[in-house]
DNA sequence: CAAACATATGAACAGTTGTTCAACTGTTAC
DNA sequence: GTAACAGTTGAACAACTGTTCATATGTTTG
């Protein structure tokens, strides 16, 4: 269960602080969790695809717009428009030759407001 | 200010939508706001630091009691927890031969319980 | 039909990231 | 002192990530 068995590091089999350590464990997620939690963490920890996130808050975009306001190539845009997509954390919609992408979900734009808030300090 | 002059890619200099572009402008946070709500992102974008950033929720908890409840040996905790000190994530408290961590920002835990919300869709 | 446009996509590439391994520092106990 | 322990650190390496470039798809206009 614990990893490296080498030359350094601890050998002690338990754990030094038993309780805190009980406690520890019942706060951190199931694993399914734990892995959308920081895949979701993930995709805002690209400024890229945030400020894609945050030029969409208002309303929907197309990709050529997206990528004059976020300074990338539309090609740029519309690979991560398409990881996003698969995240949920955007949809699209086609009229025409153009496709107009908006936010899928209202909670990412409270995410970030919050996340504000902490960079604040 | 739009890059790729490439083959492909859109050639009209001006915004299609310019209200909606205007207004998403605005939405945009400055660079240095943006390079910090990024990387606050990043760092709980990694299962592992996620995992440390829970364990810690509830107390301090020392190095290899860190390592036992995330899976992962002490050297690579240790690796994180000097990038979370650095990013304010974490601070740490001596007492003889052991480190006892613990979370630098209240923050961080509102953040993490807003996340799962959208996970839990 | 062809040309212009908006977007999508695949391959390739450079840069970054997280872990491991080995060695090292500092502390406690004998 | 020396041995055991807890933690830190640097180098190395594989895996992943984001962008670019070239090309492809589908739409509208003449």
């Amino acid at each position: 269960m614990r990893p490296n068995g080498g030359i350094g590091g601890r050998v002690t089999p338990e754990f030094v602080d038993r309780r805190h350590a009980e406690d520890a464990r019942k706060a951190i997620h199931a694993p399914a969790v734990l892995r959308g939690l920081s895949q979701t963490f993930k995709m805002l920890g690209d400024e890229s695809r945030l400020k894609i996130c945050l030029a969409l808050s208002r309303h929907e975009l197309c990709v050529g717009d997206l990528a004059g306001l976020v300074g990338l190539s539309e090609s740029a845009v519309s690979h991560q428009l398409r990881i996003m997509k698969a995240m949920r954390l955007v949809t699209y919609r086609k009229e025409g030759k153009m496709t107009f992408y908006m936010l899928d979900d209202e909670h990412i734009e409270d995410l970030i407001r919050l996340g504000a808030k902490h960079v604040a300090e």
